[in-house]
Parts: structure tokens; sequence; C-alpha cells
DNA sequence: TATGCCTGTTCAAACGGTTGCACAAACCCA
DNA sequence: TGGGTTTGTGCAACCGTTTGAACAGGCATA
């Protein structure tokens, strides 16, 4: 391993100077810091990054801590895409990314304490929230820097990112209305996300302002995976009353429910209609294509690590929280009336 | 931020015992130890990462390098769950990850050289494998602990892990071949990758040993996109002897592929049979259902992480490279003659 | 009672850098 | 020509830990 004092030695200087031509000091005389750098490169140094961070007190990392259970999050493309927004935009400010996870959701607190406190990393991307979040109070008490892909109720201070989920399913909903709709489902996400929560309000929203009614058996809470709506489809179909079109909180979750369908024989948008959302590249691509909301996760993720830039960096935010900007994409499965008269 | 010597100030002791209060010294007396946990606790102190990592000259951090171009990986589930696999062993053997990625393939060399040189990581994981890879030939040179998740023909001594893809490949063609075609194509992915050479290889091996024709025109190569399948069928399904199955490189690029052959009115598997790799979860949901190979992707990166640490802990390994066993799933989009048949 | 061995603790150096301060040499200008 | 300023470099302290060596006191053994 060859260090500071190796290149000092042998361009006869002493280590501060090394140091100093390291990081462009200007009173280094440029002929000395020739020598140098072409001893460095002869011997391939590059500086210890612990012994920087050391006496600098900075990583030049950010870590993201996934939120439990990991699996969930990984079999949906949605995650791949929002980690590319952050991985893109942290390495072109320079910044590497530490992923932990914790194995139990008691230990979460213990592992990201052990990152803060550790000065492992100079902040924190949060991915996703659950209503009532150890991590958030932890991290907020802390006076850390951290940003929380989503929202948080309990810190209205902490500094987020996040759809106007409430609008998004809203407009979603909304959608359906227009398309002549009147029973209307929903297959939600876990309750004590704030996601779900948010979708949640922003349908009953719609319904209540159209004066539809709102049925207790028309919601089916499940998780982020494909099973879960498909289980959520023998439920609905079953009734005697069902609805003639569901919104559904993830376009996995979508998938299971157009195979549940499928399986059961209804078609697609003829039989009942479906909306979901976060647009992943698949939606097209399924039978019928869906019809998604287009929620921005690559600027979702982009966005974020900006944010927490700024806050590490003691930068003023402009507004908080930042709203990325939806758009919902009309595709076949919600395409009733219109493609019934056709 | 509390250090070891505010704890030791309160404990009314030397930081040296402090130290070696946190690892359990043996010669600590329990009085001592239980009176500065004490401290410890109520003062929240966790020992500081990088100072640490400074004496003991290892991080407990694993570096992933992504592959350029990155976005093509993040759109794909095969990355998200070989990730899981990696999360969850590292995790569980109390590592972190440290992702980056480079701005551009000729910053890639630089991008790992910084964290192997500044000894940021203990080993590094590195995803997919060109043909001539100077990441490798990095790697090898330094001596720095990393293992291959792939082939290196290049570097035999690498420890890699991976499927044994030309096998992979043979099962799937066979298959077809079993089916009863005759005239087989193949999309392919980039042709620098080991593992498109290794597939294609595969897929030789059983026209050949099956005495099929190859045609140059019936090869594609593309991206890992379903852009590529896409364009390939445009080409495929213009020929005047077309092929009557297609073998095709990853299940993302097959649904790519279903889709073109949907839009120019093609039946699948009537009309044409299509086996593809991976089989990620959503292979069930296409329409119809992929027939995929199942090349156990969580075990890959789960198994890699292992690799790793006994790399780095300077265990011998068993074998090398280290070779996860595959499946062919059969399903609808391949079972031509069956299907015909009922 | 002197000797050696535990036991529990402290001391100080080291890990690989950064940086405020000191200082010598060169330069400038009156 | 002498004082002040600028320029280039070195010294030494420091970042927060770990760890080998030293050491003081207690205990057992001969």
């Amino acid at each position: 391993m060859v260090t500071i004092k190796d290149i000092a030695r042998l361009a006869g200087v002493s280590p501060s100077t090394v140091s100093r031509v390291v990081s462009n000091h200007p009173r280094i005389s440029p002929e000395t810091s020739r020598k140098v750098k072409a001893i460095m490169e002869e011997q391939g140094y590059h500086p210890n990054v612990m012994a920087k961070s050391l006496v600098s007190k900075t990583t030049q990392t950010l870590g993201i801590m996934l939120p439990r259970p990991a699996e969930e999050l990984f079999q949906n493309y949605f995650f791949g895409e929002l980690l590319r927004g952050i991985v893109t935009q942290a390495t072109r400010m320079n910044y590497d990314l530490l992923m932990t996870t914790a194995t139990s959701s008691s230990d979460e607190v213990n592992t990201i304490s052990r990152l803060v406190r550790g000065r492992r990393v100079d902040g924190v991307l949060l991915l996703g929230s659950k209503r009532d979040d150890p991590l958030i109070a932890f991290l907020s008490k802390e006076q850390f820097p951290f940003v929380l892909l989503g929202r948080s109720e309990a810190y209205p201070d902490a500094v987020m990112v996040d759809n106007n989920n409430v609008q998004v399913a809203y407009d979603a909903t909304a959608h359906l209305i227009a398309q002549g709709h009147r029973r209307i489902g929903f297959v939600s996400g876990p309750p004590d996300l704030t996601l779900s929560h948010d979708r949640m309000v922003g349908y009953r929203q719609a319904l209540e302002e159209h004066s539809l009614e709102m049925r207790g058996e028309w919601i089916v809470e499940g998780e982020f995976l494909q099973e879960s709506g498909f289980r959520a489809m023998s439920q609905f179909m079953n009734m005697p009353e069902r609805p003639t079109a569901i919104v559904v909180i993830d376009d996995n979750v979508a998938f299971g429910v157009l195979r549940g369908l499928s399986e059961l024989g209804y078609r697609v948008p003829d039989d009942i209609s479906i909306v979901s959302f976060n647009n992943i590249a698949l939606s097209e691509l399924a039978s019928p294509p869906l019809t998604s909301v287009d929620i921005g996760t690559y600027q979702l993720g982009y966005t974020a690590v900006q944010s927490l830039l700024r806050v590490i960096g003691g930068e003023p935010l402009h507004q908080n929280p930042v709203i990325i900007p939806h758009r919902l994409i009309v595709r076949e499965s919600s395409m009733y009336p219109t493609f019934k008269r056709s």
C-alpha cells in the first residue's frame, strides 16, 4: 500500500507538500507539483479515503436505507427505476452510495444509528415511510441530514420529495368515473405506509365529490406483490354487487389482478376496468396494456439526491416538500366505453 | 459528536480501556465493563467507523460495480432479484454495500481504482463481464479481492460465480428441437458480453448436434431492452424463410418480442414459439406465459457474496467457478405441438 | 520473604492523511 | 540597502481508534 509518505520520500518533499499538491493548493510551485504528480501516477497512488474523512469529517457517501421487508421492493420494477435516478445523480455529484437494510424491523433504528453515529455517511435517503416511522424520529432527533422519499405527517419539518399522492389517486379515480363507472373498488397496499394512505384518501375524495357509493368491501389491503392482486380478485368477483372498475395501488399488483381476472374468466376492460399507479415499463406490454399514472419515478430518485446534497451543504431549500408531477397514461385497460363502442 | 475520549473521561478510565470494553477484551473487570457500557448507552456512543478502519485496514464494506450502461440493467427485473440476493447475504454477514457506477466506460477503471487504492472497500463484486474486461485486468493485477458474476476466459484464475450458460442455452434450444422445430432463430444481447457469447455457443451446439441449419440471418444482436426484441421481430418476420421458433437472450427482451409479434399479427406459440432466459417473476404473467430458463438469480447474488467473503478472509474455495444450477420452465409460449393438438 | 505469575489498567505509538503556523528565500519598492 | 511582502515548503498537532508494551498491585508458591 503506497501512502503519502512514500510519495513524499520519493519526491524528496514533505507529506504536507504532497497533500497540497493533491488538493491543488495555490502556493505549490508548478515544478514541485509536476514532479510529485508524476511520482503519484507512477506509483498508482490514491489517498486513503478513511484517513481523509477522519480529518475532514466528511465521507462523500450517501446512505440509502432499504425499508423492511426489502423483498417486496426488489420485486418491483419501480425500485430499479428509482435507484437509477438515485445512482445517476449521486455519481454525477461524486458521491458514493451505501446500501443497508435491517435484518428485522426492530433492528432498523440500530442499523441506521450505526451509520449515523459511526459517521459513515454524510446523509441518509429514506425510501418510503411508514405513517409513524421510528427512523424519521431518530434522524430528526439526531439532526442528521436526511431526505424522505415520501411524506410524513408527524414530522412536517423533514425534507421530503414526493408525489401529491392524494391527487394522483384522485385523478385515476376521476378518470374511471368519467368513463361512466359508478361502482369502483380499490386494491391498496400496506395500510401503515403513507403512500397507501394518501392514495386511499384521493380515491375516497373522488368518490365523494361525485356522490358515489363507498363500500368497505370494495376496498382490499395487501402487499406490493402480484399475489395480493391475484387474491383480491377472488374476493371481489364473488360479491353479488361487484365493482365495474378497480383502482390498483401499483402496477405490479395490477399484473396479479389481470392474471386473477383472466383465470376467473373475466375480460379487461369489457367486464371490468383497471387503472393503476407508477407506470413501469411493462405496463404498456400487459394484456391489455395498463392505464397507469406515471409518477416520474426516475425524477423522484434524482431529485431526492439533489435535495439531500442541499441539506448536507446547508443550502436553503426552495420548497418543501418537493412535489414531482404526475401524469395519467390512458391505455386499453380502462377504455371501457370507447372500446365497447368501437 | 461523542468520542471514545468523552466516554473515557466520563467513566474515569483511559480511552484504551473503553476500546477494550467495546471489543470485549478478556482482561477487563466486569465492574469497569458495566460502568463504561452504561455511559456509552447513555451518551449514545458508536465508534467512528473511519477511525476504526484506518487502523484495522478493513472496512466491512463490499463494493459493487454497476456495469455500463447502468440504465439497461436497472430496467430489468433480473437486476432487482440479483441485488436482493447480494444485499441479503451481505447484511447477514454484517457487511455494507457500496454501489458505484462510472459516468463513462473510459472512467470505469478510474472509478474502481478510487475504491480499491483508496481502501474504501474490502472486496469488489463485478456484475457481468465483458469478454475482454479492463476491470478484471485491473483487479487481478492489484491482487485485490473480487468476485466475478459471470465468466472470464482471459483470467481463468479469477473467482467466478456463474451459470453454465452454454448448457443453459443448449437446453432451451434442445427443448424447441424436441418440440419439432427445425428453423430456430436467436435474439442475442451485446456480443461483447460473455453471457451473450456463451448462450450463443450453446444455441449453436444444439443446432449442430441435431444437424440443423444455422443461418446468419436468423441471429440478431441487440441490447437487453424490450426495444431490441421488438425490432428483431420486424427483421425476422419479413424473411421468406423465417424461423418457427426463437431463443431470446432475456425475458425482458422476450417481452419486446411478444409485443412485436402481436403487432405484426402473429400468434405465439401457434405461429412461432418462444423460449427465453432468466425466468423473472413476470414471465409467468406474459401472454402467453413465457417458457424460460430459471437461472437461480437470487442464489447467484447470494453465492457471489459468500465467495467474496471467502476470498477476503483468505479461505480456500471449494471450487471455481461455482456453477449455479438452472432449470427449464416450460410454459405456453413454446408448447407448439401439444398446444396445437389439444 | 523473595520470586514469579496473574489481573486490570494506562501509556504511547501508529494508522494516513490535513492544516495552522513558522520560517527561509526571493522579490519589490522606496 | 533595508524593510516589508510574497512564495514555497516543512514542522507538528490533530482526527478517533487500536494495540503492544509497561506497570502496579494482589496472590500463590517455594
